[in-house]
DNA sequence: TTGTACGCGTTATCAT
DNA sequence: ATGATAACGCGTACAA
């Protein structure tokens, strides 16, 4: 591949010149410079980006590194980050970490060997992540949820709030007995979730009972087991409030086994407003969270830091929604 | 942070001696080794990726990009790429060209900078991408689409043989005017479809009729509008086929804002098993893309190339399964 | 076995 | 305005 100095040599001209014309610098001669621009042109010259960024000791890169790349979810997360970055003159690598402690260590030794400008992460909880970002000066954000024993630029959902809200509604829908997939426990977004949930029994003077809570990874395969678990009981639910749209595929697909009718039935709120929720019948009340703004929040959060690296470090937390469907109604 | 020189002096040897502990190189004192290790250890010290890059001239790094992160069938693609990658110690980013030639031109050109190992491309059909590609050595593999003008290690789906498989299944369902929603003309797995549709059209000796089909970009909202538009004629189709989940979308909403039941008053086939397809009532039934397969062989014949470089480039073509559902149950 | 020294391709400094 | 050259951090050929 054709280097700089190949450049320079057909342009009849010194690499320096050459590195000035091609990033605009200083003022160079009219004619030169597009002698240069014709010589890099008909090389194909494309500058070496390690050498690049070895010698100006910083890149244009961002990286996300996100839990599960086939949850809408995240992904709306990245396209909000995306969109951002984008506009700054950034570039966005994704990194799926899914879920697995080990992995998002990887990809954030990674992106720190790589030297990326800065790293998005939707954080597994895991500490060894912590202390290699610590030991390093590279600006962190932390989506979704906190970074585990450090304070960093953070975007937060009010989780506790949403939930408190979703199982509120679903009393004064005159449910009952209400259940709860909470997610797995160590993940903070599943704490919350739970927490809230709790709130909202308390509020409405509903028996709290941790035999109707039921955790699991945030699959469908954990929901339908929890979500069988629970329906088998003598005494089941009449209500589930689910964390995820991916854990909400798998206790639909359960209900449906069982032949139990969402809302009629059995009241269902799930988070996160995913495309397909309207299609079913009867379409499903979910917790709709700001993903894309999350992202984008993130990223100039980020963007922010790297321009005014001396800042403490802020968290901001944004609302969900409460979106009511038939999957509520009796 | 602390650079391999900082390791050597802390450690009391040479830069080389920390170059050869680190890296497993040679035989070298266990004992300096040993020294070597801790020392590493307590500063911290990680590789600076964009040296070591331009002195090995090379990265361990795979670049997929990908037309819409949102859709599943390109998010379980990634998957698949990821896992093969990953367990050849590759890293794998992730671009989102958004079906935008523009960007993709530019991913391809970050890619190609950072002289990431291979690139990995669902192609918007851009030939500036092209040309871009064929300027280098850097190999490519095109995944689902086959780049324009240019031979390449490849990997599609028999698109057609699946959209006729498709068309003939609704025709043998009792369905007569059977419409379609190709996706964006130029694409090719959208002709490929179209070209499919017709050929079932002709094979079940119904009329082919332009005025059933309606070409736009593979979103939710394109979908719509052509659906709408279909289904406002005096003559509407009884039965679509839509080219992807996310059309798909689009198109269920439309049939329950008309207050069409598919299966009984129109016959559904869309292409991609997503999740929540078999959560509808009635389920849907769809064409099943082995989407995490297709990232698996691709990354596969990109590993391949980059171990054996002279051999010449294969394409290999995997095929859909028709998945029979409610939705073409009258 | 270990150390010295060079070069990867680029940008920035310093003369000219 | 332009050119020569040093330096970024690393791996390795060569010398010891």
């Amino acid at each position: 591949m054709a280097t700089i100095s190949d450049v320079a040599t057909l342009a009849g001209v010194s690499t320096a010149t050459v590195s000035r014309a091609l990033n605009g610098k200083a003022t160079v001669d009219p004619e030169l410079s597009a002698r240069v621009v014709a010589a890099a042109e008909e090389l194909g010259y494309r500058p070496n980006g390690p050498a690049r960024n070895l010698r100006k000791q910083e890149t244009a890169v961002l990286a996300l590194i996100i839990s599960d790349v086939e949850n809408p979810f995240f992904t709306a997360i990245a396209r909000g980050v995306e969109d951002v970055a984008h506009a700054a003159g950034y570039s966005l690598v994704l990194c799926n970490s899914d879920d697995e402690p080990d992995k998002e260590r990887e990809y954030v030794d990674v992106a720190l060997q790589e030297r990326v400008a800065g790293v998005l992460l939707s954080p597994t909880g895991n500490t060894d992540t912590t202390e290699l970002l610590d030991r390093n000066t590279t600006p962190v954000v932390a989506v979704d949820r906190p970074l585990p024993e450090r304070t960093s630029d953070t975007v937060l959902l009010d989780n506790r709030l949403a939930a408190e809200e979703a199982t509120l509604h679903l009393a004064r829908r005159g449910y009952r007995r209400i259940g709860c997939l909470p997610g797995p426990s160590g993940i903070l977004t599943a704490d919350e979730r739970l927490a809230g949930y709790r709130d909202g029994l308390r509020s409405a003077e509903l028996p709290g009972s941790t035999t109707l809570v039921r955790r699991s990874r945030f699959k469908a395969e954990g929901a339908r087991q929890s979500a069988r678990s629970l329906l088998d009981r003598p005494d089941p639910p009449d209500a589930l409030l689910v964390a995820n749209n991916v854990m909400a595929v798998g206790v639909l697909q359960t209900l449906a086994d069982l032949g139990l009718r969402p809302g009629r039935d059995i009241g269902v709120v799930a988070f996160d407003d995913a495309p397909w929720t309207t299609l079913l019948d009867p379409p499903l009340t979910v917790v709709a969270q700001p993903a894309y703004d999350m992202g984008a929040v993130a990223a100039q959060l980020l963007l922010d830091r790297l321009t005014a690296p001396g800042e403490p470090p802020t968290t901001q937390t944004l609302s969900a929604k409460l979106v009511v469907r038939g999957s509520t109604t009796r």
